[in-house]
DNA sequence: CGTATTTGACCGGCGC
DNA sequence: GCGCCGGTCAAATACG
């Protein structure tokens, strides 16, 4: 099955379908030597898709181009719109969105506004970025940033080294720490799995809530350590309560994110960050199986 | 002229 | 097996 996903990089977009254009162009074609193990039991690309759901308040993203609609908010990375559609279950469409800083990015976001907290945007993450830092348009004050300290090169080796404890402590002030140079993600949940949990048989109540609530700060201490905060949200349809937490969450996650929005960039360059971490450990998660299929 | 955004259509997966 | 929903691509249009 899925045979024609031999690719699981290429083959999540490009491949799947007629391809006139991208024929034969596998940027990745050497990169995905395992990903091969995709195909054995990956017939979903979709389900299998790691994606990481964050929410931020419209207030603060607004200041990008919004149109009408959900406004993107403005990452350090250079987003393209590829589509747009209405979900069912919720008045406001929900945009799609490809990472333009590279061609080859794999990296796609779904933004679009909580049904619940009309005032909140929930972006669904999906892929990483294959590169470590916009090199495009978008990158102005933001690249240098970044670069001024870290340097693009340094984005990935310097990350490895935290864990020893050489230069950046990722414990305790991790934020700030690594603000300078790897800021954390965009402000706030994530979800470190594929689509497919216990509670995604019924989402529904508190359950989710429940362990919202309790990663609310086990991620605090985990983000640096390996992983953002597990908050699973696959999609959560309905629970205000539910949101509620996460809107909590979210809250105190904006001030941070204001720090970072003071210093005029922030976002994701976490999750080149982790993948950095990830690269070293289990090279098998990080983009392939995570946008072919996790297996 | 080039790039980005918008809209519609098509395809794939999942559920019934 | 059929229908529905979600997701992506492709073409056209608008703006810079």
């Amino acid at each position: 099955m899925e045979g024609r996903f031999s690719n699981p990089f290429v083959g999540e977009q490009v491949g799947v379908r007629i391809t006139p254009k991208s024929g034969g162009e596998s940027p990745f074609s050497g990169v995905i030597s395992e990903g091969k193990v995709t195909s054995t039991s990956s017939p979903k690309r979709r389900r299998s898709v790691q994606k990481r759901v964050v929410s931020v308040p419209i207030k603060d993203v607004d200041g990008s181009r919004l149109k009408g609609e959900g406004a993107p908010p403005s990452d350090s990375w250079a987003w393209r719109k590829y589509g747009q559609k209405p979900i069912k279950g919720s008045p406001y469409p929900r945009g799609y969105y490809r990472c333009s800083s590279s061609k080859g990015c794999p990296a796609r976001k779904q933004v679009e506004r909580s049904r619940v907290d009309p005032t909140r945007l929930v972006i669904t993450y999906a892929c990483e970025h294959n590169h470590p830092w916009p090199a495009s348009r978008n990158s102005n004050s933001t690249a240098s940033h970044s670069n001024t300290t870290a340097t693009t090169s340094a984005t990935r080796p310097a990350v490895v080294s935290p864990a020893n404890g050489s230069s950046s402590p990722p414990s305790t002030t991790t934020e700030n720490d690594i603000s300078p140079k790897f800021p954390p993600e965009e402000p706030v949940v994530f979800s470190d799995r594929p689509a497919m949990e216990p509670d995604d048989s019924k989402f529904g109540d508190l359950g989710e809530e429940s362990m919202i609530t309790s990663d609310d700060f086990s991620w605090f201490s985990d983000v640096p350590s390996t992983s953002p905060a597990v908050l699973e949200s696959t999609t959560y349809p309905g629970s205000s309560s539910g949101r509620a937490d996460v809107a909590m969450i979210f809250q105190m996650r904006e001030e941070d994110e204001s720090l970072f929005a003071d210093l005029g960039e922030l976002p994701e360059c976490s999750l080149v960050f982790r993948r950095g971490i990830f690269e070293q450990d289990e090279e098998s998660r990080r983009c392939s199986p995570v946008c072919g299929s996790t297996g």
